[in-house]
DNA sequence: CTGTTAGCGCGTTCAT
DNA sequence: ATGAACGCGCTAACAG
């Protein structure tokens, strides 16, 4: 069923079916309903591909979620808590505006020619990119090739050196972080551990930042041994809470608080940390970042910085369709903010 | 960049270049090599929309996650255990297979005419269902004209019944099940009851099955209020357990044993039943059904059936894929084997 | 307000 | 083995 074919049904042309369905002013009321009625009943939709090559952008946007280095984790990306809650919010959001979302993991940095030649062949309208290291070159090329992106988790201060609009979308990492320390200080800890994220990507040199600036502040020292090198995953959680904890069973090591830059390191460090016979909260204070749906149901279940996850997909999506269908005169960056979520991996220090 | 360019720089025709591209075998081997440096050269990619319009089908297929009447959980579809990794695993798969993923949320009814919109359109080739009920008319319709589907959890008895080809994939639903009350039984238990599913779903009502026969072959009996309804969700397992169990906190229940028919039921029992003061496993044993990741975290770990969600995404990506590229002669039906994966949450029964 | 026409980029005859 | 010409279904520019 071609809008020829509604044409002659409604006894009008071609043209007008079109700007009927595309709901172009300069049509009569009585023909606009005439042709309606016929397009409803027969359930007429445009061919999708013509349209495209006809000038129109296609509805689709995609969602790259950048995966490179954990060749380990291949098939769980989707069972990443960040990822997967992001794309799931990403998609409802895209629907609500009439738009589908095409997903693609990145494995290997050559990948990133899939992405190119999705926008190439106009399969793409715009994407969202999460997982991505801090100015990614890949990915600012891209950029520079007038492709629509938003990036979530970059470094604001690299939008002037690049060819080209895009937008930022971040947590307030450094807030977050800041808050996360002081809550810790607040509770009687000031020996404060700090397990990294990536520093590569931004929200692990915010975080690790937000961490530092709170401990100075309340007068604390940063031992070296404080602070171990994780990468986001659990794994990585679980071996630099062995390595923080060193000597901690014979009264070695002075560490009651752990502020851990992600949910996933902070559920490897609790692993570790159960596994040394130690008590969590009476032994070890942990918190996370993310709030992931997994923290409410691990034992014990954990404190953690919470930054809507939904809210930044929602706002990632919004802005991506925005830009495709008004453009936008400039980068844009927003900041989605953080709040403190209190459960039962923290306690008061005695004494 | 179009093939008109690259058509010019190789200086040759437009057709030569799109035969070259796609390795139609008259070409000789010179002017072949020659294009081909050039189309390496400018990253050339054909423009999908106009290739779909001049006749071949999109590399797209389409996951429609059927989410309908779970409203409150409408931003968890992705953290939902079972869609998440199958969504995932597909996804892995196709691009394996040169295929891109667009992922289609299903609340409301109404949402099915924007799959066929999708198909009628031509953005998409083919497509997979995950979380429909059984022989969903809706669904079935689509088959009938003509789209090319695969449906996961559906009774293969309807397949005649349907104008048109589709395939199936399935766990062995039946089977687990059936070893799940197996291994209960060879704990000892006696008194072992029932979450089912959604049984308006085939998984739901196949588990159920299971149970029954085997507790029946065992010469167990089925008490009237040892089987509770639940419908797949994790608050429907919290709620099914407070009622299963009432009365064992004064000695009035002899339940010992529940087999819940997926992780997450699984997961809302053992939140109830810690509420309880009740201990999982040392006066309730828990089984559930699928092996999500959660299972391995929570505590206690929770024993449970493997239905490879990966291989059933696997499965149904291939098949999907041969479908839309060669075509199928007949309906197809597959079965994805389950096993038994012991952790924590059962336990022998004493004396 | 409406119809006619051209052209989007590609794959494919049909010639050669 | 290669090039010219047509048509896929649609939107947009141009007439009227």
């Amino acid at each position: 069923m071609y809008s020829k074919d509604i044409a002659k049904l409604a006894g009008v042309s071609r043209s007008t079916v079109s700007r009927v369905f595309n709901n172009y002013p300069n049509v009569s009321v009585e023909t606009k309903e005439k042709v309606n009625r016929i397009i409803k009943k027969y359930n007429y939709v445009p061919h999708g591909p013509a349209r495209t090559l006809a000038g129109k952008h296609n509805k689709v946007i995609g969602v790259f979620i950048i995966n490179v280095d954990h060749k380990d984790e291949k098939f769980n990306v989707f069972r990443n808590t960040y990822f997967s809650p992001f794309t799931g919010a990403a998609i409802d959001c895209a629907d609500k505006l009439g738009y589908n979302v095409l997903v693609v993991v990145i494995d290997k940095n050559s990948d990133f020619r899939k992405i190119r030649e999705l926008f190439n062949n106009k399969t793409l309208s715009g994407g969202i990119f999460i997982g991505a290291l801090n100015s990614p070159p890949k990915i600012l090329e891209l950029v520079e090739s007038g492709y629509k992106l938003v990036i979530i988790d970059q470094d604001q201060n690299y939008q002037s050196k690049v060819k080209g609009n895009y937008i930022i979308v971040n947590s307030n990492n450094f807030e977050g972080a800041y808050t996360a320390t002081k809550y810790l200080i607040e509770l009687g800890h000031h020996n404060i551990a700090h397990i990294c994220g990536d520093i590569k990507k931004l929200s692990g040199s915010e975080r690790l930042k937000g961490y530092k600036r709170k401990m100075n502040e309340a007068g604390l020292k940063i031992k070296k041994h404080y602070i171990a090198n994780g990468d986001f995953t659990e794994n990585s959680g679980y071996r630099c809470a062995k390595e923080l904890l060193k000597g901690k069973n014979n009264n070695k090591n002075k560490i009651t608080g752990i502020f851990c830059s992600n949910d996933a390191m902070a559920i490897g460090a609790i692993k570790a940390i159960t596994e040394m016979k130690l008590r969590i909260p009476d032994d070890i204070s942990i918190i996370g970042y993310d709030d992931t749906e997994i923290s409410s149901y691990i034992s014990p279940s954990l404190t953690t910085i919470r930054s809507s996850i939904l809210k930044m997909a929602s706002v990632a999506t919004r802005n991506i369709i925005d830009f495709i269908e008004n453009g936008i005169e400039s980068s844009k960056f927003h900041v989605i903010p953080t709040e403190l979520i209190e459960r039962s991996s923290t306690k008061k220090l005695e004494n």
